[in-house]
DNA sequence: AGGGGTACCTGCGGGC
DNA sequence: TGCCCGCAGGTACCCC
């Protein structure tokens, strides 16, 4: 479900509600979203008492950090939700399977209906080492992403199609399959050209277009499609879903052909045939 | 080393 | 109605 929007999104309402307040009780029943060494016993008696110092994100991750030198980070995958409020209104929810007692008498819960969700406790010193924050490539929002950083990124990628890069979080970070056809649709480049057939004038095109729109998508929430799937931590919708202009779209805004859909590494990918040429 | 296939889960809508 | 299939916003791991 969620990409750098709709986590940027959720990330920024954690840190105003949750910051400062003490996690009273850790409390789940589904032990397998847990990936730390550590056993559940052990995560609840750590997390007990714990201040939540500051909340971030680097890439699609959210990062918590806590009292006394621990960092406990949540990856949502297709389908995981943050909520925070009264344990009646997380109560609505049917799919929550992690829920922390704040000392607000406020929860923060997990959702996730497929269960793909995962929660790591780490001491923070070591938090960067984690394979999952180690590998990660340039971060889009940051400050330094030039076009001159973006250009390099690609550079780590001889071979492949300029979808499946967009979505390699190991080059650049937060782009999954809504906003990579977004993107695409945007600079009007194919998802099917090889990265190293792309012009530079292509690859200037595709760097604003990740900029445009992951700046909009956050402006407007994130994007909650059909399935109204992604909800930020009140529970409401993104407003982005209601602009997209690819995916799961049927016509071109720009020259009203159809807009076509095909597989790409298993992938639903969208484009206008006319607008993105290869 | 890196690419392909598959696993992790549940629900929904469409076709027969 | 009911069953089977394809599809869903993402990794992670195994095998070659």
């Amino acid at each position: 479900m969620p990409e750098l929007p709709e986590v940027e999104t959720i990330t920024r309402q954690l840190n105003r509600k949750t910051k400062g307040l003490k996690i009273k009780k850790a409390w789940f029943d589904w032990p397998k979203l847990l990936k730390s060494k550590i056993s559940q016993r052990k995560f609840k008696e750590i997390i007990k008492g714990k201040t939540i110092l500051k909340v971030s994100r680097k890439g699609k991750n959210i990062i918590i950090n806590l009292s006394d030198g621990w960092t406990c980070l949540i990856h949502l995958k297709l389908t995981g939700r943050i909520l925070i409020g009264t344990e009646g209104f997380i109560a609505k929810d049917p799919y929550v399977h992690f829920k922390l007692e704040l000392s607000d008498n406020k929860v923060l819960a997990l959702s996730d209906l497929r269960k793909f969700a995962k929660i790591v406790l780490e001491k923070t010193e070591d938090i960067n080492d984690l394979k999952e924050i180690k590998e990660l490539g340039i971060e889009p929002l940051a400050n330094n992403f030039t076009f001159q950083k973006f250009n390099e990124a690609l550079l780590k990628k001889e071979k492949g199609v300029i979808k499946e890069i967009l979505m390699n979080q190991n080059i650049i970070v937060g782009i999954g399959n809504i906003y990579a056809s977004e993107i695409l649709w945007e600079a009007k480049v194919s998802p099917f050209k090889q990265i190293k057939s792309l012009s530079l004038e292509e690859k200037k095109k595709i760097y604003k277009a990740i900029k445009k729109i992951l700046l909009k998508a956050i402006r407007f929430k994130g994007s909650t499609i059909a399935d109204k799937m992604y909800r930020d931590t009140k529970g409401e919708f993104g407003k982005y879903g209601k602009m997209l202009q690819a995916y799961h779209q049927e016509k071109c805004s720009r020259c009203k052909s159809q807009i076509k859909r095909v597989l790409q590494k298993g992938r639903s990918t969208f484009y206008c045939s006319q607008c993105q040429k290869e």
